[in-house]
RNA sequence: CGGGCUGUGGUGUAACGGUAGCACGAGACGUUUGGGACGUUUUAGUCCGAGUUCAAAUCUCGGCAGCCCGACCA
């Protein structure tokens, strides 16, 4: 299909411009392209079918908790953001308001919602009455839209597609375990699914969440050595539910707010997936989140060899299928270098070459897109071979992102050491009570999060 | 939001204030096909709006958009 073939352009070496690098590799693998609103993307079918496999993974695990999906307007009453005053104050410089409707000004602006904790805890309102009612466990698939001042394909765009995750909880600390429960879903999925490293944390004061307690967070190191914040989960404390007062009687008949927490996770996930595993040929996506896990490249000399072959990659592509492993064959035209060009730059794991050699010695070549690694298996131990070098690829990549990870954070003692490390491109670990905020801010750093041992992880981040 | 740079076919580029040209791509036909094929042919463009000028892709102003730096960014 033409659709499958992107842009030609060479792609900048990542030595020579990071970000030009990034960019290029989206387009190279037509993930997406900007729109003509400033700031907005459109994503490509190739880009989206990767949030499709987000999607399916991630709400798996969300209904495994108990949480069930459901949908709340896009446009919120205004009034309703200015509830929380912490939450109003994090977000009123990028909200964008509808002010105007039906050819008139609205006596009554509604924002276009830049996160939904306001409108959906204006229902819980009326859906909790009793503590037969909790735990409240609601996620949303949406939009949102925050006007960001910088934005970045994928990473940082004005309008961007999460889940976000709402719970109501009868107690404090049943809250705050789901809060940690979600952020284990997170990290799980993004180390297992998407073979991304992350330390796991807390947010500072200043760096949670604009109406909650505590703000727990996953952060992965790019290939630049910057951070990017994969997803938050929130302990929302009884902000909102004294904002909205969402009450309900206990079992001795006397009232009580409930104790909340909210979590997300958005598009910028498949940004973090490509400044993590890509390399100067494009795109590299780990098996387990390819839409399109093996491509089949026939190779043949003349028209009856063409048809044998066709036949043949057709035949391997159906038992492939059967074994459950997305697959297409190749069937264009071209020649077969422009193929392994076109299909590499589109990240898909795996490559299987089969042309007149391979047909008549009952075999097929797998090429791995991680190593370019060439392996030759007979056709009839194919399905195994496939399957484990998916995996052994899935690994490799997790493997590798983790010893740049480990090997790009560095433990300071001091405030030089931390400058230095951040000033090459690294993470810097140290003990919390070292640090030098105004220190931190002069080199463009932020503290990223408090680990559990109590050392906080330092660096500069997208 | 401040500073810098930029905007020409789908992409990348060229054109002194004076005929918008080239390459790649895309389409057609043919020859090809084990790492980005080749020939013939067709196709398509000055971001938007004002201004200066006999004449604007080019100069000026405004807008929109992009990239980089900063501030901001749960």
């Amino acid at each position: 299909m033409k659709t499958d073939k992107t842009e030609n352009k060479k792609i900048t070496p990542r030595s020579e411009d990071f970000s030009q690098w990034y960019l290029d590799v989206i387009q190279a693998a037509g993930l997406a392209e900007h729109a003509p609103v400033k700031g907005c993307m459109i994503i490509k079918p190739n880009g989206y079918a990767i949030w499709e496999n987000i999607q399916a993974n991630l709400d798996a695990e969300f209904k495994k908790k108990g949480v069930r999906n459901a949908y709340f307007p896009l446009l919120i009453p205004e009034k309703f953001l200015r509830k929380e005053a912490q939450h109003v104050k994090g977000f009123a410089p990028e909200v964008a308001v509808v002010t105007h409707a039906g050819g008139k000004k609205l006596e009554e602006p509604y924002v276009i919602r830049p996160t939904s904790e306001t409108i959906i805890n204006d229902s819980f309102a009326k859906w909790i009455q009793s503590h037969r009612d909790l735990p409240l466990l609601i996620n949303q698939w949406c939009n949102v839209v925050r006007w960001e001042l910088r934005p970045r394909l994928f990473l940082r765009t004005t309008e961007f597609l999460w889940q976000e995750g709402h719970t109501a909880h009868a107690t404090e600390a049943e809250a705050d375990d789901f809060a940690n429960q979600m952020l284990e879903v997170y990290k799980n999925f993004v180390q297992d699914i998407l073979a991304i490293p992350v330390y796991a944390g807390l947010k500072t004061e200043s760096e949670k969440f604009a109406g909650a307690d505590k703000t727990y967070t996953i952060e992965a190191m790019t290939q630049d050595g910057k951070a990017l914040q994969m997803a938050t989960s929130h302990n929302l404390g009884q902000n909102f539910a004294k904002a909205f007062d969402i009450q309900y009687m206990d079992e001795n008949n006397s009232p009580q707010y409930v104790w909340q927490t909210s979590w997300g996770l958005s598009t910028r996930t498949i940004g973090g997936m490509i400044m993590v595993h890509s390399d100067d040929t494009g795109l590299i996506l780990p098996p387990r989140i390819a839409p399109l896990k093996v491509i089949i490249i026939p190779i043949w000399k003349n028209d009856a060899e063409k048809d044998s072959v066709i036949g043949q990659a057709g035949k391997l592509a159906e038992g492939i299928k059967e074994a459950n492993i997305s697959v297409k064959v190749d069937e264009t035209d071209g020649r077969p270098g422009e193929k392994y060009f076109n299909w590499e730059r589109q990240g898909v794991p795996l490559r299987i070459e089969l042309g007149p050699k391979e047909i008549s010695d009952s075999s097929a070549v797998l090429v791995r897109r991680d190593t370019g690694a060439k392996e030759t298996v007979k056709t009839d131990s194919l399905i195994k071979a496939l399957a484990a070098a998916l995996d052994s690829i899935q690994s490799n990549l997790l493997e590798r992102a983790r010893l740049y990870f480990d090997s790009n954070t560095i433990d300071a003692d001091n405030m030089a050491d931390l400058k230095k490390a951040i000033g090459s491109g690294n993470f810097a670990r140290m003990k919390r009570d070292l640090l030098d905020e105004k220190e931190i801010k002069e080199i463009s750093a932020t503290v990223r999060c408090v680990l559990a041992d109590g050392n906080v992880i330092v660096a500069k981040a997208y």
